[in-house]
Parts: C-alpha cells; sequence; structure tokens
DNA sequence: GATGAAACCTAACCTTT
DNA sequence: AAAGGTTAGGTTTCATC
C-alpha cells in the first residue's frame, strides 16, 4: 500500500470501469503494471469488490432517517447487535460518544415502512427511546450503498 | 427499468468490471443489448456510477462520526451543498427533519483528523455549530462504504 | 516495461415487434 | 419507432518474456 496503490484506489472509486491504461497514465505506471497491482489488491483482500452506485429512488429505498438509540441502563454493543440484526431496514448502526447509546441509520420505501421499522426497534426491552430525524434532501453521497 | 434493468443492475453490484457479454449471459441478452441498457442507465442516472468496495481497515479511515450541522439563519440546501462538498472526509450528507440543519457522516484516520474535517466545517460563516457523535464499535454496516 | 494473441468494447447496420 | 441481434474494426486485456 503505496502512494501508487492510494492512487489506483481513488481512481477506481470515481470509476470502477476505468480501463487499466487509464489509470496507469493518471498514476504514472504502464497499463500492465496497473493490472497487476489491482490484481494483488483483490487478492490481498484491499479492494473487496466493483460494485455499482444506483439511485435509491428507482431502488425503492427513497425514505433515509437517522436514528438515535437510548437504552434504558447499561446495554453492552454485542446485546444492541443481536436487537438491530434483525431488523433489515437498517443499513448502518453502531454505539457512539455522546448521550445516545447508539445511532442507526435506516432506509425504507416511505415513511409508513420506516415507521414499521422504528417500531421493531422500539419493541426491545433494553430500548428507551429513540429520536429520529427523517432526510429531506441528500447533500453528499460517496458511499456505494 | 423492466425485470431485465433489475437483473443487469444485480449483476453490476456483483461485480461492476463483468463483461458484457457475461451480464448478457446471466440476463439473457446479447453484449451489444447489454451495453446499450447500461449506457441509458447512466445517462439517466439510474446508475450513478462505478465504483470499489475497499477495506476501511486499510484505508486508514477507521475513525466515523455522526455530526448534526446547526446554522445561522436559512440556508438553503444548494448552499449547504457547496460549502460540505469542498470537505473530503465527508462520506454522506442530507438536510433532516428536527432542531438540526443536516446530518453529516465524516470518516478520517483518527480523531485528529476529524477534528481537523469538522474545523473546515465550522469555519462556514453560515454554520453556527455543530454536535458530534463518534462511533465506539460499528454494531451493523450493511452498505458498500 | 514491452510484446502479441485472445478477448472485449463499440458503432454501424440489419431484423423483428 | 423501439429494442434486440450481428458483424467488423479497433482497442484492451492478460500471460509471457
Amino acid at each position: 500500500m503505496d502512494r501508487i496503490d492510494h492512487g489506483i484506489i481513488d481512481r477506481l472509486r470515481l470509476n470502477a470501469r476505468a480501463g487499466y491504461a487509464d489509470i496507469g497514465a493518471e498514476v504514472g505506471l504502464s497499463a500492465s503494471a496497473v493490472k497487476r497491482r489491482i490484481d494483488r489488491l483483490v487478492a490481498d483482500g484491499v479492494i473487496r469488490g466493483f460494485t455499482v452506485q444506483v439511485d435509491p429512488a428507482v431502488e425503492g429505498l427513497a425514505t433515509e432517517a437517522y436514528v438515535e438509540l437510548f437504552c434504558r441502563g447499561t446495554v453492552s454493543p454485542t446485546d444492541l447487535k443481536r436487537i438491530l440484526a434483525g431488523v433489515p431496514e437498517i443499513v448502518e448502526a453502531g454505539t457512539v460518544t455522546g448521550e445516545a447509546d447508539a445511532i442507526v441509520i435506516m432506509r425504507a420505501r416511505d415513511v409508513i415502512a420506516l415507521e414499521d421499522a422504528l417500531e421493531k426497534v422500539r419493541a426491545a426491552a433494553t430500548v428507551d427511546h429513540t429520536r429520529s430525524a427523517i432526510v429531506l434532501s441528500k447533500l453528499i453521497t460517496r458511499t456505494a450503498g
């Protein structure tokens, strides 16, 4: 993982279908040298895969929300994980510093479906309450999701 | 967006570098028909781009934070977008319902780098203050990011 | 990094509905 | 018209040196 590997990954991030020669021109390497590096990055697990970014509206997952989770007493990350794993609408979740115990990102077809999913989270005995912020307009999306 | 388009996207999701002929064999179309459909999906904005999934640990972006943004007066989503677009550490951002004007997800090497990035956001005249929650442990990751 | 054979992409043209 | 198939060329990939 040197400077050139990072350059190659940056290029692939912008366009995973770019040709080896094009990438090589950017990072100052021949096409075959670029291919050897990419093959190695994939073999080593640095690159996990090549994927496509799709308009969420088309996917039927237009409604997104950031949800803060507040629990009763002390809950271990393992317990939280078990509770959240069963809700497919949860796209991302993590324990956090600050007031809340965890922050959860959810995606669903519409607000109704989102509320249903939220109800599943709230149903857990350890969950005291939640605070949701529904996304109105997406400003930046640099993840593949 | 018929059944075949969805099939093509599913294939691309698994491997964005797959050849047109390979995809065609899966969905029952010739290579050129597949290319025409993919070109159309990109032109129509259904496919936003092709990207790479990288092991976050290797990338040195281990530290993540959810940041609530509070602005002075009224700020348009367009203005917000302009402010946030210049900070590469921002992975996702959107305007939201509730108290905050926007929620921003950031990723950086460590807490120091995160603070630097946060400072760049705060530097904007329209930003009044921010409230950050640093991720302690990731519980669920269903996005490609 | 260069080479050459094989595979692939791409655009033009033709056929089908 | 709109969508798919076929073909031919130029280009890219990929193993080998």
